[in-house]
DNA sequence: TTCCGTCGTGCAATCGTTTGCATAAACTCA
DNA sequence: TGAGTTTATGCAAACGATTGCACGACGGAA
């Protein structure tokens, strides 16, 4: 790699363009009233030189990054990648960079990135995915801007965006027990997501507005990682009972899939034999065979929404609305069927 | 949002500890020589005033950003998001920060990100997927540091990590071969990437070498996009002919279960009557039924391999070397079934 | 005692921009 | 024509850290 070819700052370009520096930086960032012909000559005089502004100098002056925090427990997982994905487009679009970064470890490391706002090296922060209970978070967010998506705590004021969880499950139960379940189960979870908490209340809920008394021996738990092998034991548990449940409400997809290859396994058929819902919607439900049925999240639009609130916040100083809640929707694939009555 | 507290600079400290600022940055920084008990005061005068360093400041100082680049088409796609957390933990490891840029618009959108080091945010780059023939590249290689993942031109000398996709492809026929198949197909793609082509000419090479000549009905191209559903319609067409192939050979596990699902609606059985296999080992792959035999590659390690390259280069000079190739492995699973010859 | 090398510290310049203030020129309007 | 206003620009001081250089103190060798 050669030497860069000693840097232009802007008293150079002032300098090619016989003006001060402060005016090629009011010409710049179209600040302060500057002659047409000084805006062109300054201009002229940025393209001949190759002028890039050094944005480290920029930011130490304005004190700021124009950079956000994203904190994430898990980037492969596609229900987290899509929220990624739509908070990484809406930040470039409104000219922000973020760093996304795992908190695999858990709140100690969430609480050392943190560090990265009061080190001046991020602006604001989204967390996907806390867990509640984490009354320090008020604090800080009392001194640095926030948005929480997906998860929050309802007994600490952070502004939030999410889906009406409590509400998608009453749905999805209510659907089954339209198309003739009575006997239906769930997988859940035994972490401390709020999102668990209102779908297992949702679940009990929706069964005794129906007149059904929630069975324990119809609720299992999976592990706190959603993942696919704690979906087959939690399906195994549920459905190798005698007289199980004839529907499962699963609140992840990947739970979801698990539960079904168990039932295969196990002899019975999906959908004739045990109804499966999932939760998410994300892409390979529609790979899987048979697809999902499964209670769609807006994972993208969510991204973006947290991305839209926080960064009008910080650059037009628009206060950010304490909770955001966006529209779920139910989509029946193939994965579930009626029983007769 | 309360006024952050009246923020405490180096000179706060020094004030504190009764030196100059000089003194207090050599202990925090561990350059120069300063006697034990002037480290003790000053740490103690940190911890007192709660000081956090200005990173802007220091990075300002020092001409670096310590943060990285990472331009990828999409991290949405668990190949990339696998390669994406292994970059991203690595750089963590090493102190270092990452910026990770979806550049679906394509080449435009990758010239635009890169001008983020001209601008001085960030020191390197690592370039995930970039097509053959973007020889503008090379300047661009010549000026900053960069490391290309998975993809690259090899008349374009840049570091780069991959696999050896030619070898992968040759074993992964070699196995069809061995296990009885004599008509195999291979569903490749229009894209310009040097890996796809490099296992197009492993399928069609370790064909010949057993003496089958590769038949052109025999090969078909999703979208530049892998996508399932790409995938379905290539499949289809290889299928649904007369005297079809009784193995697939994919360069996706994607593009593999869209093979397998439109096998299944055209009544073939996978793997009795057409065997298939995957390519990337995704983690899906297990999840699918029937679980994909593929070649797996070692995605978060390449993503760790780029980091440690480019940033063993930033940090300490060490120049990177040109290609680095790290081992995949086939991974046979239920897709995939011998034929009697 | 004198000289020299090492150790520990401070001074002040510097990094490249932005921005408050001052000022000169050009207009407006009576 | 002169006073008041607007417009366009420059000057110089920040921003908060790092670092080359200088200097005094100290210790050991001659």
């Amino acid at each position: 790699m050669k030497e860069r070819s000693g840097m232009v700052t802007i008293i150079d370009v002032a300098k090619e363009a016989n003006v001060s520096p402060s005016t090629v930086s009011r010409v710049l960032n179209d600040t302060g009233m500057i002659s047409p012909a000084t805006v062109e000559i300054v201009y002229q005089a940025v393209k001949k030189l190759g002028y890039e502004p050094n944005v480290l100098a920029r930011s130490f002056r304005k004190k700021e990054t124009r950079t956000i925090l994203i904190l994430t427990p898990n980037m492969t997982n596609p229900y987290y990648s899509n929220i990624l994905s739509g908070i990484s487009d809406m930040s470039r679009e409104m000219n922000y960079s973020s760093f996304i970064c795992n908190t695999t470890a858990g709140t100690a490391q969430v609480k050392e990135m943190l560090n990265m706002l009061p080190k001046h090296r991020a602006d604001g922060v989204i967390l996907l995915a806390s867990e509640m209970g984490e009354t320090w978070l008020r604090d800080f967010s009392e001194n640095y801007p926030i948005v929480q998506c997906s998860e929050f705590d309802p007994d600490i004021q952070i502004p939030h965006v999410s889906i009406d969880n409590y509400k998608a499950a009453v749905e999805a139960i209510h659907y089954l027990i339209r198309i003739g379940h009575r006997k239906i189960g769930t997988i859940s979870s035994t972490n401390r997501y709020l999102s668990t908490q209102l779908r297992m209340q949702g679940y009990k809920d929706a069964l005794i507005e129906a007149g059904i008394e929630p069975e324990e021996r119809f609720i299992a738990n999976a592990g706190k990682d959603y993942s696919y092998a704690s979906g087959c034991l939690a399906a195994n548990q549920l459905l190798s009972q005698p007289d199980p449940p004839t529907a499962l409400f699963c609140i992840s997809d990947v739970l979801a899939m698990g539960a079904i290859n168990t039932a295969k396994k196990i002899g019975l058929r999906v959908p004739q034999d045990v109804s499966v819902i999932g939760f998410d919607d994300v892409e390979q439900t529609a790979m899987f065979s048979p697809q999902l049925t499964t209670v769609a999240q807006p994972c993208y639009a969510l991204g973006q929404k947290c991305a839209e609130l926080l960064l009008k916040n910080l650059a037009r100083g628009e206060s950010i609305s304490k909770e955001t809640i966006l529209p779920h929707k139910m989509v029946i694939r193939e994965s579930t069927a009626s029983r007769a009555v």
